[in-house]
DNA sequence: CCTTTTTCAATACGACTGCAATGTAAAAGC
DNA sequence: GCTTTTACATTGCAGTCGTATTGAAAAAGG
């Protein structure tokens, strides 16, 4: 058995394990033991294959990370090549909303996360760049809007990506706060959208 | 000395601490020695005034909150009597911007209580009922707004309020993580604030 | 004055933490 | 077949955690 192990496969598991406690204790219950046990492994596994707790850590964002943007780069190429800018950049940002349980739950990861990363300074650094990332194309949709003449020329494409990615990230943290229902940030999220792109067509 | 004791003097002194250690090294950092430390006293004092960590965290939260509120109707009264709803507005929500740095050190901590909130129920019930007030006092500004033909009547005001709390939500977040400049994050809210209420006279 | 109450300080306790060290079994390489 | 490497499991350690306990000093109430 000890040779031919797939590495990767064996830290996912043991991130899945940690995101489950993370999600559902809180960030301060993920200890090496309890996600150990969550996983069904004993804690010597999960320091070989993490040196450190950090190490863990940095891996399982990196993971929520990967994971989102797989979902939304899948979400975008259903919907067939050169999509209009307006239904691209709303399957971008709806993708990013937690509307379902499973989103939900890495939803509640990503915040803790995101707290954690407030003292880290490197952490923090791999969530700039992909929001960073994220706001260039969201602008270079509106851009491309604007050629179209379907976006308002007066509108500032970068200001605009900005308060795009910001609108849904503080719709997101409400709607785990259950502030309000995910059917209410789709239509605030909806009617935002038909102020940058004009009102659709039903 | 022992009798004559303000108690909400200590429990704040106690809570100032907290929300510094909270502030520059995480919420995990925050131990009752650690708070104690930090506030120059026994920890034995800190548990005098605190029959628990978790009564400590919540007295810190509900701070937090008190202060901000404190803040919010002191900068409104700056305004005079019955100001422009759009004045208004943009008074309240830039005063939930963490724009210097104490803000920026009392935003980190309400992040990472935000986290914390997640696993607790009774933690999560108190944010929301201050942002569902927060989103009625908006969402009657629009409709003032409205009746006073300044703003556009197809507008809903709860949803538009929504909107507005969660975008400085969001763009709170990203100016804490430096995600971009405080100042562009004021850019953005005017430009959206504009969008609602119709350009300023600047 | 003397008792009682409040305010704190010091310490001890058991549980838990991250991590290192050690041991063991099994497959790969020669 | 023998050595080496990989893949774990177990255990131990030093430290931190929240909290309970104990005790002392000091002021208020009688």
């Amino acid at each position: 058995m000890p040779k031919r192990v797939d590495h990767h496969a064996r830290r996912t598991l043991i991130a899945d394990a940690l995101m489950r406690v993370a999600a559902d204790r809180g960030l301060e219950a993920v200890s090496l033991r309890h996600v150990a046990a969550e996983a069904g492994v004993s804690t010597g596994m999960v320091q070989h294959y993490f040196r450190t707790k950090d190490e863990m850590m940095t891996f399982a964002m990196e993971t929520v990370g990967e994971r989102t943007e797989a979902r939304l780069t899948a979400a975008v190429e259903a919907l067939g090549e050169s999509p209009a800018p307006k239904a691209l950049v709303r399957t971008l940002l709806t993708g990013l909303l937690p509307l379902d349980e499973p989103r939900r739950a890495e939803g509640r990861v990503a915040l803790a996360f995101l707290a954690y990363s407030a003292a880290r300074p490197r952490v923090a650094a791999a969530l700039r760049e992909d929001a960073a990332g994220m706001r260039e194309v969201l602008a270079g949709r509106i851009r491309a809007a604007q050629d179209a003449g379907d976006a308002p020329e007066e509108l500032d494409p970068d200001h605009a990506a900005t308060a795009l990615l910001a609108l849904v990230d503080g719709l997101g943290v409400h709607v785990l706060g259950e502030h309000y229902a995910p059917e209410t940030a789709l239509a605030v999220l909806d009617a935002h959208l038909d102020t940058v792109f004009g009102p659709s067509p039903h």
